[in-house]
DNA sequence: TTCACATTGATAAATATTTCACAATAAAAA
DNA sequence: TTTTTATTGTGAAATATTTATCAATGTGAA
């Protein structure tokens, strides 16, 4: 299923209500209104609906949305049909806090590797997923197909890194370092700045102390 | 030193500035373009004059930009002036990561302690930062003046969590948990959410791939 | 049957963010 | 001295995203 230029925030939510909507499933309810869902990721009903319009769902007037049609029908659109597979570069800390937070997320998205260059790491296998050297990197990618990869190396070696994923033919990258990376227009990139977020956070709680005081 | 409205777009990409231009104060260097920051940080020197025009940051018509000023300036802006105190909870491996991805960033911002609740994690320090007890959360807090809390806990606990963090009268709140929190409004709250960027990725890789096919 | 009600769906308005386009300017070159 | 050049700064346009508003609708109550 394809809709035309999705907005990449209404791709976010579309996430975030999956999720939501799998939480509450477990309960006998069927349906649910927009505001419950807005409720739930607090933001506004209106946005909601636009984001159901978008993606063409329609709910019943008087009961809501059928959570369980909607929660394929965002598999649908979201998800790649045949599933994607994924592959976490440096095993460290964060590597690790990573393959934790997807484990048992049942998901058309599978971490099937690791790789680190720290022999004590190598063919150990951490929470399901076995580490190899990174100089396999390229080999095992394109074995199985991984179109994803995770970069959480230490920065310096995050360009290096990335290079070799796309040479090896990964379709999306997502970077966890605060190096800002360089990648051709086939590959889609998401950076994730930690430090950022950080100070961002800083700022406005500043503002709003300010503001409040 | 305090900016009406400033975007929170540009406050993320000043943050970023400062970095890159931190990283190359250290060569004989002292002035720097428009375009050569947008280059470092793949966007568009427009952008950077918006964002500098933004600060009231004026350069040099000939040399551009003066970078230890601009440093000061974006200084000045976005952090605290006594600086800011933060607490990380939850000490698994994304609270270690973060920990050591803030070691050795000189900054007004400093991790000053982390809490967690296995017994064996208390009262050790992990790069420089000491471990407490969660139910010493609120004391810490207030004594130490932390004003920024990074919930790093299983999602479960993350809504009490946050809830002792407020109580303790912290001020900015950064979650990497999947779920959703809810916070008064004096208190700033940033969502940091791994697997709906994974989702996200996933999809426009997905969508790239089939546009460039 | 008619009315009141809560909700969806969608147009239009508002807000936020980025980019275009170009005047102004000062240094270097001619 | 005059011209060329590269850059900044910024109003205006374009794009992206969110929110306001309200007609339409179907259900249950009167």
């Amino acid at each position: 299923m394809f809709i035309k230029n999705l907005p990449h925030k209404t791709v976010e939510r579309l996430s975030q209500y999956r999720r939501a909507l799998l939480m509450i499933l477990s309960k006998e309810k069927t349906h649910v209104f927009s505001h419950e869902i807005a409720q739930m990721l607090h933001i506004t009903p209106v946005q909601v609906r636009r984001d159901l319009m978008l993606i063409g769902y329609s709910g019943n007037l008087r009961k809501g949305y059928d959570i369980k049609e909607l929660i394929e029908l965002i598999g649908k659109i979201i998800d790649s049909e045949r599933g994607q597979r994924v592959a976490v570069v440096g095993l460290g800390n964060l590597g690790k806090a990573i393959i934790s937070y997807f484990k048992g997320k049942r998901s058309k998205l599978s971490i099937i590797a690791a790789f680190d260059i720290n022999p004590e790491k190598i063919n150990r296998v951490y929470d399901g997923v076995a580490c190899h050297h990174i100089s396999q990197m390229t080999e095992i990618i394109k074995q199985n197909n991984i179109s994803i990869g995770i970069i959480a190396v230490p920065s310096e070696y995050a360009p290096e890194t990335a290079e070799t994923l796309v040479l090896a033919g990964i379709k999306g990258l997502l970077n966890f370092t605060p190096k800002p990376l360089n990648v051709p227009p086939f590959v889609y990139l998401e950076e994730y700045d930690m430090i950022t977020s950080l100070e961002k956070v800083a700022f406005f709680a500043k503002k709003n102390d300010e503001r409040f005081k």
